[in-house]
DNA sequence: TGTATAATGATAATGGTTATCATTCCACCC
DNA sequence: GGGTGGAATGATAACCATTATCATTATACA
């Protein structure tokens, strides 16, 4: 049993639960419309605007983390180590990378620029590896 | 005279020349409804779908550069050497930076993942100094 | 057990952006 | 120089992700 602070939310009820579990559970990184869906298909329905503001609360809370991508924003478990992403313009497939070395020159640009960093986003943007095979 | 190769637009227009004028004319990061707003004031009025069309046939042509910021997409000059871009959360003032090893390390990592990296994006978040300051 | 506060869910509204479509513009050909 | 076809314009409707509204329901705790 672990226990965990949850600071700006109130109650974890049963749809958060199942929104936290649903995340937890993969890799993936889920918009609000794919949370809704899932979580319907599997019998445990929660109206797609108690999903927003579940997904906002959870992020709060740290339990999950968000991210803006291009359109709209995704979500993934929060118990991975920071990252990045690269995303296939074909595929929309998400691949994570992480490096040491950009998150320290980030923090020097900031230092140097009198800039209080809150947070930063990467994304690199392309073809995957399999795109880029079928469209030789 | 310069000559500049326009690849993706057939007519460089009136409401066109007008909108990468505007753009031209300064170092900001303009949003569809700033531009919109200003060439009205100017009392040249492009109207709000022709902005947005303009925009992107402008950016497909390499006359301008489109950045995506977390709410909405803003195009600044594109003779500008390759830079990213840090935006103040709390008053929406951007700084731009750039850094070699950042963009090498970019490449790198594409390379080792097999990813054919056409662009990325980099924003850092946080707070600029002036606000910083007015917070304490 | 009552009460205050939070969360839910259906639905309306918002806001940035794109689609539609009739009209206008313009390059090019006869 | 007039005709023609493709492109651009602009007013407006539509789209889509997200947020607000509000009546109802759930829950913690005095």
């Amino acid at each position: 049993m672990i226990m965990v602070i949850i600071p700006p939310m109130q109650r974890l009820t049963i749809q958060r639960q199942a929104i936290l579990d649903l995340i937890n559970s993969s890799n993936r990184h889920w918009d609000a419309e794919e949370v809704n869906r899932e979580l319907s298909d599997r019998g445990q329905s929660v109206g797609i605007a108690t999903v927003y503001r579940g997904l906002t609360a959870l992020e709060e809370a740290g339990l999950i983390e968000g991210i803006q991508f291009y359109d709209r924003k995704r979500y993934e478990r929060a118990d991975k180590s920071h990252h990045d992403h690269m995303l296939c313009t074909v595929c929309g497939h998400i691949e994570e990378f992480s490096h040491e070395k950009i998150e320290a020159l980030q923090e020097a640009i900031a230092l140097e620029k009198d800039f209080e960093m809150t947070g930063h986003q990467l994304v690199l943007f392309g073809l995957c590896a399999v795109c880029r095979n079928a469209s030789k």
